[in-house]
DNA sequence: AATCTGTTCTGAATCGTTTCAGATGTGGCA
DNA sequence: TGCCACATCTGAAACGATTCAGAACAGATT
C-alpha cells in the first residue's frame, strides 16, 4: 500500500542527483565534461546515466537553452516526382542518425513559399532548414540570411549572398546530353527544362545554348512547357513535336516522367526511340533505365543531396563557415 | 544609448500580463477560456494576443503539460517505392494544417522496426504516432498499445487488439483484378504479391484465391519474388514466366513499378500485352496509365491515406473510440 | 455591522535543464 | 597557527507555461 511500486518515471538529472549524492548542477556539469568536475564523479555520472538510461528532457533543454534540435526541411505540398521527395527525406533522416536532431517536415500549398519559413523564425521551432526549389533572387534565403537562422538550400542563388549549398550541375548536364546526341548523329534537338523562375531552369537553358554552340548543333527550348507540366500536357507535346514539319531528332529532357511521357506521345506520332530520333534525361531510379532502356540517363541522387544539406545545415549550426559548406556534384558520364 | 531600441523579443504569456495589466496566471487563463474568467478580461486578452501575434512556447508547454504536440511517422528508410513516402507525408501534412501538431519524421533501417517505436515511448517524444507495413501480429501495435500511446496504423493486425487503422481492401483487389482478367479471356493466372510477413501479403492471397474459385480460373503465386524485390530480379522473373511450358496469361500485381518490370521481362521473352496477356496492378500516380496503357489499373491512394491517419491519430489522442476510427477502402472498380 | 456567497483575479509551485556566483574543503606556505 | 590558492561542488535563478489554493472585493442576507 506504500508507494513503493511507482510506475516507472523517466530519468532526470534528479534522479542521477539523487543516486549520486549530488546537486542536480553537478550531473548536468558532469555529464558535458565541464571544467571544475574531478574525474572522478564525472565517470560515476556517466556510468549512472548509462545505467538507468537517462535522456535529457528536451523541452528542460530547450526551454532553457533556446535549442530545439531540430531540424526543418520545407517542402512543397505540390512536388509530386517520382520519389524525390522520399529520397531527400530519407538522406536528411540518414545523416540525423546519432545526433540529437529530429527532423519535421513543414509544407506549403504554392500559394506562399514564404509562409513556412516565417512561420519557422517567427515561432523559433528549428535551428536550421532546408529548402529547394531555389530561385536566383531567393525571398527565403534574404529572411534566413537577415534572421541568421541557418540553412541550406537544394539549388544555388545568385544574390551576392553566400551560403550553404547543394546542387546539381544541370549546365554540365546539358552540355554532356548534347555532346551524346551528337555523338549518335543527331542534329535538331529541343529541350524539355524545368519552370521558369527557378534556378536550375536557367542552368540548364545556358548549358543547352552553350552545348549547342560547342558542338554546333541546331536546337530550341520548349517554352510552352515544362517538367512540372501535366504528363498529359506532355505527351500533347510529343504529338505535337511529331507533326512538325523539321522533326526534332534529339531530345535533352530534366525529368525522368517528363521523359516517359513525352517519348509516348512521340511514339504516338510515330517516332520511335533511337530509330528517329534519341532522348536523354535525367532519372534518379532505376525503372526508367529498366522499362525505358533506349532512353540515355543520367544519374541524381536526391538521397545524397539530403544528406549533404542536412551535414552542412550541422555544420552551420556548429559554426563552420559558409564557403566551405557548397558542393556542386556533376554529371557522371559513363 | 538606453536598452529603448532593444531587439523584438518573441511575445509571452507576460508580455501579454505586463500590457494588460494582469497576472500571467489569469492570462494564461483567459487565453483557453478557463472558467473563471469575466467575459471582459477574456475579449481583451485575446485581442492584446492576437495583435502582438503571441504564439505559446512549445517547449513551455511541453515541459510543463508532458504534450508534445508532435505526431510522428515511422518509416523504412528501405522502402522506395514511386512516391508512397512522399504522398503518405503530405497527406499527413495536410491534415495537420490548422493544428498545433508537428509532423516528425523517424526512421528506421531495416535491421529493427521496435526501435523507433521504443525510442519514442521512452523519450516521450510524440503525442501519437503513424506505422505502416503491417504484420498480423506486430509486437509494434502491441507494445504501443501496452504503453498507452495512441497511434495508427495503415493496415490490420490480427491479435484482437482494437487500434485505428486505414488500410486498402487487397482481398477484394485481387478478386477484382481476376474478374477483369476473366472478362478478358484469361485464364491461367499467377500473382505477384507483397512481400510475406505483412498483413496485406495475407489479404492480397485469400483473395487471389477465392477470385480464382469464383471465376474458375487456374493459377499460382509467386513464392520467390515479391513486389519488393528487385526490379531486375522481377524482369527476370517475367522472361522465366514466358519461358514456362504453360505460359500464364493473366497476371495480378500489388505494384506499378513491379509490373512494369516483369512486363519488361515478359516483352522480353516475346510476350505482348493484350495480346499473350493482361496485367492488373494497384498504382498511385498517373505515369503508368499514362505510358503503359495496356496494363490495367486500379488506383490506390496513399495521400489520402496519410490524411485518414493523422486524423484519426489526433481523433483518438482526443479522445475518441477507437472503433470508429478503422476504414477499408476499397478498389474503386470503373 | 457582521457574516456569508460568489465572482474574479493572484501567487507560488512545478516541469527539467543550464548557468553562475559563491560555498566548502584541501593542502601549501609563511 | 593563520592565511591563501585551488579544486570541487552547490543553490538559486531563469526559461514559459499551467494549475490550484486562496486572496480580494462586491453585493446580499441576517
Amino acid at each position: 500500500m506504500s508507494n513503493a511500486e511507482a510506475p516507472p518515471e523517466r530519468p532526470t538529472l534528479k534522479t542521477i542527483a539523487h543516486m549520486a549524492g549530488l546537486a542536480v548542477s553537478t550531473v548536468s556539469q558532469a555529464l558535458k565534461d565541464g571544467a571544475d568536475i574531478s574525474e572522478g564523479t564525472r565517470a560515476r555520472v556517466k556510468l549512472i546515466a548509462r545505467q538507468i538510461g537517462y535522456r535529457p528532457n528536451r523541452a528542460g533543454v530547450r526551454l532553457r537553452t533556446g535549442k530545439t534540435n531540430v531540424i526543418s526541411v520545407v517542402l512543397n505540398t505540390q512536388e509530386e516526382g517520382s520519389g524525390v521527395v522520399s529520397n531527400m527525406v530519407f538522406g536528411i533522416s540518414n545523416a540525423l542518425v546519432d545526433t540529437p536532431y529530429h527532423l519535421v517536415v513543414t509544407p506549403y500549398s504554392h500559394d506562399d513559399p514564404m509562409a513556412p519559413i516565417r512561420y519557422i523564425v517567427e515561432t523559433g521551432s528549428a535551428d536550421g532548414v532546408i529548402i529547394s526549389r531555389i530561385q536566383p533572387n531567393d525571398p527565403r534565403v534574404r529572411y534566413l540570411t537577415d534572421h541568421n537562422l541557418p540553412f541550406a538550400t537544394h539549388g544555388r542563388t545568385e544574390m551576392g549572398i553566400e551560403h550553404p549549398h547543394y546542387d546539381y550541375d544541370n549546365e554540365a548536364f546539358a552540355i554532356e546530353a548534347l555532346r551524346q546526341l551528337k555523338s549518335n548523329g543527331r542534329k535538331r534537338t529541343v529541350l524539355l527544362g524545368p519552370p521558369p523562375g527557378l534556378t536550375f531552369h536557367k542552368h540548364t537553358h545556358v548549358g543547352f545554348e552553350r552545348g549547342l554552340q560547342l558542338h554546333g548543333l541546331s536546337g530550341s527550348a520548349i517554352g510552352s512547357y515544362n517538367i512540372d507540366s501535366s504528363l498529359q500536357d506532355i505527351r500533347q507535346l510529343g504529338m505535337e513535336l511529331a507533326r512538325r514539319r523539321e522533326r526534332p531528332d534529339g531530345i535533352v529532357s530534366s525529368s525522368a516522367t517528363a521523359s516517359m511521357a513525352l517519348a509516348t506521345g512521340l511514339a504516338d506520332g510515330g517516332m520511335a526511340i533511337g530509330r528517329d530520333y534519341d532522348i536523354v534525361t535525367k532519372h534518379s531510379t532505376e525503372i526508367l533505365a529498366l522499362t525505358w532502356p533506349r532512353i540515355m540517363v543520367m544519374h541524381e541522387d536526391f538521397r545524397e543531396a539530403g544528406f549533404e544539406l542536412a551535414r552542412m545545415v550541422m555544420a552551420r549550426i556548429g559554426g563552420t563557415a559558409t564557403q566551405e559548406l557548397q558542393k556542386v556534384v556533376g554529371p557522371i558520364v559513363n
